[in-house]
DNA sequence: AGAACCGCCTGCTTGC
DNA sequence: TGCAAGCAGGCGGTTC
């Protein structure tokens, strides 16, 4: 499912083959996406992420935002039959980008360029005691608050699992508990986990693939998610796995404190 | 008010 | 083999 890393290569893919193309026509294969406005001869004039949004700006004043939810994927293609599962299309100078969805989880909306709140993103412009001042006593485990895109944008279910793994934090721990040091271990591995996932061009677990079709590398780099039964890389125990909130977390119980 | 839970969706896996 | 149940989970809305 796409989290930060992951919007992230395609936000740096459209940028590059997207940022500067006219849109010639766009066109809505699900009832769902209805409200979606025509923007046939718009140009978009630059990419960027917003958290786990994908943010086309156009010439207008306006951006596209792409939220990619859980199976959603933007596939860039030069030529042929629409892909199986397309909820969305856009024909541009040199090519189309489809936004392909088997669950219809994804969402596309155009708004003001701006309307949507920037602000807590890991890898750029977060404030640390800021986020300790306001949800540093809260009584929500800590997995759960940094899945929390209000507290911080971006991370998701896996790189939840694997900060924590790499920070040495238990997850279920209540986020009133955790010190000052903590906290900090959690934000710089945050740091580190992202940055490599970026770096592998996002982790391909099970339908997650860039812009061009290709999978990531990233799933070779984890060390708790999905790794229930193995050995932890750090320690030696064993992972394993519990239910949060609906959601599989995986932690190593002897090393995550 | 803050925390927990529900529903949206469909493809894939598991179990009988 | 075939069908049904279970599972995956981000996030907005609802409930506790």
């Amino acid at each position: 499912m796409p989290e930060l890393p992951e919007v992230e290569t395609l936000c740096r893919q459209l940028q590059k083959t997207v940022a500067g193309k006219k849109v010639l026509a766009s066109e809505i294969f699900d009832s769902k996406l209805a409200h979606m406005e025509n923007i046939r001869g718009r140009t978009i004039s630059a990419v960027r992420r917003r958290g786990k949004t994908v943010e086309l700006i156009l010439s207008n004043r306006h951006s596209v935002f792409i939220h990619l939810r859980m199976t959603g994927r933007l596939l860039w293609l030069k030529e042929g039959d629409k892909p199986k599962h397309s909820r969305w299309h856009m024909s541009l100078t040199e090519g189309n980008v489809y936004l392909v969805d088997p669950r219809r989880f994804a969402t596309v909306k155009l708004l003001p360029t701006g309307d949507s709140a920037a602000g807590n993103d890991i890898m750029h412009d977060f404030d640390q005691h800021a986020f300790i001042a306001g949800h540093g006593r809260r009584k929500v485990k800590v997995k759960n608050l940094i899945m929390d895109q209000k507290a911080i944008t971006g991370i998701g279910n896996i790189y939840a699992c694997e900060i924590l793994h790499r920070a040495g934090i238990h997850p279920e721990r209540v986020a009133a508990a955790l010190t000052k040091k903590e906290w900090e271990k959690i934000f710089k591995s945050a740091k580190i986990i992202l940055t490599k996932a970026i770096e592998k061009r996002g982790t391909s677990i099970s339908d997650w693939r860039d812009l061009y079709g290709c999978q990531g590398e990233n799933q070779f780099e984890l060390r708790a998610y999905g790794r229930v039964g193995e050995q932890c890389g750090n320690c030696g125990g064993t992972i394993v796995r519990i239910k949060q909130g609906g959601r599989s977390t995986f932690y190593c119980p002897v090393c995550q404190k």
